[in-house]
DNA sequence: GCGTTATCGTTCGACATCGAATGAATTACC
DNA sequence: GGTAATTCATTCGATGTCGAACGATAACGC
């Protein structure tokens, strides 16, 4: 296998243990950097704000699929939920057709505080990549993409059927 | 700029933020799976795995600097060194020279945890990138190590002096 | 049709994490 | 040299997050 070291009298692969580490680094120096520069005027942390964006982005969605493009556990989505909704922000209803779904959507200040802040947050994100050409920018994205899909294949075969 | 393109009305740099939210998905899927798969059987979660993987590393280390090493706030470091010690994986003594300082290590026990417990989690870290070339990997890491440095600077600039 | 399963969202209890306050130890200042 | 300011780690209170348990709704089997 390729890039096999020896440490310690260990069989180390170096460049596999640099990129894990370097991507969960930056994921909580990113979310910290947010959260204070942009997100603490609008008093939202990174996972009420991704669900404003979803909501958003795909207009109304389910609570199920809103939870699962957030990123969060439906348990969390739904105490998030609760907060936006006493700010109305978002608005739940339940599905007439199939009453065990509820359905979420923006209500008209709730768009108005995520079309205000994306543009900040947008040029920030813009601002920490300055650094790299757009061919880095997209091999990294395509190598995390490929790092997903194998997760989630992994698990996905572990887990289910 | 490059890559910037219109979306609803707004100037919108598609890239920057994909990668940005990319970073952060993997993050969050990496961090799921490892606890589940590796992190579950020894009954650490990921901050506790990584505090004992620095002592490895590093030898002997002050609190303060091994919570920066770890990536958490000095209060959760303390807590999570509450909880090594009573397992007795981890050893606190005070710097007799400097005596605010507390330097923290292993204990034979601890040694041989993480010891086990390392290949394993080297052995995934590279299962999960193995669809990438080694220049796919040495280029990821790069650009996020680039992004990184940016925001520390970023954040350096804009807090201390 | 009616009981059994399956699938929703929510609630609840446990816990990881953080920032601010605290106390101990050291340094700086006059 | 004694008081004030600084710098440590720890404790404390608040909160974000998760998984398991729960109740409601729908689909399935016979």
């Amino acid at each position: 296998m390729l890039g096999e070291k020896r440490v310690a009298g260990l069989r180390v692969n170096l460049e596999s243990m640099a990129l894990v580490s370097n991507i969960h680094r930056a994921s909580g120096f990113i979310r910290d950097h947010f959260e204070r520069a942009i997100l603490k005027d609008a008093d939202l942390h990174w996972s009420a704000f991704v669900t404003l964006w979803c909501l958003w982005i795909y207009g109304e969605l389910e609570t199920r699929r809103l939870a699962a493009e957030a990123g969060v556990a439906k348990s969390t989505l739904s105490s998030i939920l609760n907060m936006l909704e006493a700010r109305k922000l978002v608005r739940r209803r339940t599905n007439e057709l199939e009453r065990r779904l509820v359905i979420v959507n923006l209500t008209a200040s709730g768009a108005e505080v995520i079309s205000g802040l994306f543009p900040k947050f947008n040029a920030e994100e813009t601002r920490i990549v300055e650094r790299l050409s757009p061919k880095q920018i997209q091999a990294a994205t395509e190598a995390i993409r490929l790092i997903l899909a194998t997760i989630i294949e992994l698990d996905g075969i572990a887990e289910d059927e």
